[in-house]
DNA sequence: ACTCTGACTATTT
DNA sequence: CAAATAGCCAGAG
């Protein structure tokens, strides 16, 4: 599946990639905008992110940064939820970024 | 139609 | 190695 000039459904393209990602695992804006065909265009995967706050089947807080950093963690509702539902996930956190990213890291091209 | 903004990333200072 | 810069492009006002 690769890129669908379909700017209307650039949301929901997110959103399909962001439910794919297992439990347990994370994965990078760079890698969802990379998979949609516009890898230079990481910023709208955050920015959809943003958009995602009603979609409660979008579990944003498996999306990071490229280091694995909770740079979203800001606009979860509380100070620290983004990291204990990660945490919740047998994922550790420690000064907002992820430990053993390398790991953790799904990749949507990786199906 | 134009300007500003941003949950990013890569490159350059 | 920290900080600034430049691409990137869809939405909101």
């Amino acid at each position: 599946m690769k890129y669908q000039p379909n700017t209307l459904n650039f949301f929901e393209r997110v959103y399909q990639v962001v439910v794919l990602v297992p439990y347990g695992r994370v994965t990078t804006y760079g890698a969802i905008a990379k998979y949609l065909g516009a890898s230079k265009s990481s910023r709208m995967v955050g920015w959809a992110m943003n958009a995602a706050h009603t979609r409660l089947d979008v579990p944003a807080h498996r999306v990071v940064n490229r280091l694995g950093i909770l740079t979203g963690k800001h606009h979860f509702p509380g100070t620290n939820l983004m990291q204990q539902l990660l945490e919740s996930e047998g994922i550790d956190v420690e000064n907002d970024q992820i430990l053993d990213f390398k790991t953790k890291f799904w990749d949507p091209e990786s199906l």
